[in-house]
DNA sequence: CATCTCGCTGTAACCGGTTTCATGTAACCG
DNA sequence: CGGTTACATGAAACCGGTTACAGCGAGATG
């Protein structure tokens, strides 16, 4: 044990910035400077402290850091899982981290993951926010928006939302095109031909719910489709409630030749409704979903889908939290534009077609 | 404006130590011992202060604490997704993710999202350990096993993995059994009365690969049922490459009666496969998948698979991760147990069956 | 009564950075 | 050549906690 011990050893050996100092025969304030605003401090004395910390390993301390300058460079992720029903994912978590993790880390921030448990308080968020002296948190979408979290984003800090609105001093949110995405898959529909498209949609408290069904009605509208209010179901954006909501659809007057679901999981119990119908997807109904979630492309016959650009979630909270850190206005609510995915659910892509 | 920036003040109003002590008519010491070692604070002290800093909101700075204490309750998650295909994502991140934050946070732990980028430095990650004074890491499955990570692990720094064992002083493993899932999907399809049990593997060179391999030769000679080369061809991981193996192994002399394979994403690519070629599942052929991955349960008729105990994941790591960090030894590699989850693609749950 | 113990508390140094302010030097100008 | 300016640096205070050590009073003991 004993030389992994001492191995151990040489790699933790901190050195701080008073023992670069002394090495380089310069005060703490000169090294200080030359990490941090290196255009002040003399090219030669430069150099000579830069080969040194190379050589002795020095690494800032970022806690004493973050103790002198108020600035952590991390900023926190709320996301609480514990409202949800368990086993509750969110479509695209992992797609959504990797974009703002790329781009904070990019800008020299880390992201940190905040712990609901403070003690039980119920604005453990915001406690551990002034705790960790954080810059800025990200709201990850939370079922829920209890008290606590308008708290959080009523105390100045900075704070941008994920596909739902938040008031406070400086917060902003980004969210997808949902009346767009809505709209492109009902056009898409109608230009295949079909006549009579109805919609399974969201829960109409929730936001995407709600705008991707007023995306529809919009579009069947400027098109001059008729609505019917026997073709406007409503799901849950879960398996069970799109079949349920598909077999209320069969039995209408009328049936209709399209459906157009609010989510992916929906589209994909209605495709088990049509198929236990006997009926094919998709010459007898043409099916369309939202999301693009992974099981889309592997559900046969792939499902036509209107895709978010998920990482570009990631991406734009992490423009706009470092945005607000770093002094500027909160930006406007960015809304980012869907993409229809053409698969089997309604014909597949045509020639020329993406 | 002013009115708001007024009350971002109040929120941010930053008692210290000493305001409290002061206001307390008491030492900055004894409020510190309040907080970190109560039971020696006489008890009337201790209300007193308690009472005082809930009053003021007192909330102490961790980045203080830590410069102190060299602790920093808080643990990195190094994940790297660079060197993965686009795309990629980790099929169970997001339950591993709260099952680590869940238990993490139990224990007073933060978790901190590792940056990759420090300038384009390779030890990118045990820099940023040591610069944060992280109290321990878990790395989460990384594709490539370069030595940057080697670094990372012998540091000294207390290091879970996640499926993939490392070396070094201070580090364990988590995996799941994927022997034994292995050999319970043969048993289960020995058990319906197939004969003939193909395969299809993942990579040889990845862990999960070959341990599935090994668990499904070692069921099938325990069973006495024959070897048959041509029955086991390998796949990688992903849905093409599940479809082709698949057509292989419809192409083989003795056409197999069931097939496992290694991952779900082949055994749906495999679905097609044998749809393709007008078979019937499960009557003509069986499916055993591995992993029980969303689009399991939604692609018909359901896909008989092995689970894995997603949230243990994260919870194991977090209990080998504190363990370390409070100076116990590193506890030895944790197997998590599987489920075999029954539907449709091997018949479906019998009565009496789970 | 002297002494010892125990429980509680305060003083002050320390953790490792940043930053204000003062100072010294060299260059520039009239 | 005296005076101004720009540049580079150092001394020291500060950020907000922790903790070793010393001290004090009350109760127990001989």
């Amino acid at each position: 044990m004993k030389p992994v011990t001492a191995r151990c050893d040489t790699f933790w050996s901190v050195a701080t910035i008073r023992e670069l100092a002394r090495l380089c025969g310069v005060s703490p304030a000169t090294v200080s400077r030359v990490f941090n605003s290196p255009e002040v401090v003399n090219p030669k004395t430069r150099e000579l402290v830069l080969r040194a910390a190379e050589r002795i390993g020095y690494l800032p301390n970022e806690s004493a850091r973050t103790l002198a300058t108020k600035r952590s460079f991390m900023v926190g992720l709320v996301w609480d899982t514990d409202h949800r029903r368990p086993g509750w994912r969110h479509p695209f978590f992992q797609d959504i981290l990797i974009g703002l993790k790329t781009a904070l880390s990019g800008r020299g921030y880390h992201l940190l993951m905040l712990a609901t448990n403070d003690g039980g308080r119920p604005d453990a968020h915001l406690r551990a926010v002034r705790r960790h002296n954080l810059d800025g948190v990200v709201l990850i979408d939370n079922g829920t928006w209890d008290p606590p979290l308008r708290t959080l984003a009523e105390s100045g800090v900075p704070c941008v939302s994920l596909d739902r609105p938040v008031e406070g001093p400086r917060t902003t949110y980004v969210t997808s095109d949902n009346v767009g995405g809505a709209a492109a898959a009902v056009r898409h529909l109608h230009e295949r031909g079909r006549r009579t498209i109805a919609t399974i949609a969201g829960p109409e408290r929730t936001r995407p719910g709600a705008e991707r069904l007023q995306g529809y009605r919009a579009e069947m509208a400027r098109r001059g489709l008729p609505y019917r209010p026997e073709h406007v179901v409503q799901g849950d954006f879960y398996l069970a409630g799109g079949y349920a909501a598909m077999r209320r659809l069969l039995e209408a007057e009328e049936r209709p030749d399209a459906v157009f679901a609010a989510g992916d999981e929906m589209a994909i119990g209605a495709l088990h409704a049509i198929a236990e119908a006997g009926l094919k997807v998709p010459q007898d109904i043409a099916v369309v979903g939202f999301d693009d979630i992974e099981p889309a492309a592997l559900v046969p016959p792939g499902l036509t889908t209107v895709a978010q650009d998920t990482a570009g979630f990631g991406t734009a909270a992490a423009e706009a939290v470092v945005t607000m850190i770093d002094g500027g206005d909160p930006p406007p609510p960015r809304v980012l534009p869907t993409t229809l995915v053409v698969r089997g659910s309604t014909g597949g892509p045509l020639r020329g077609e993406r």
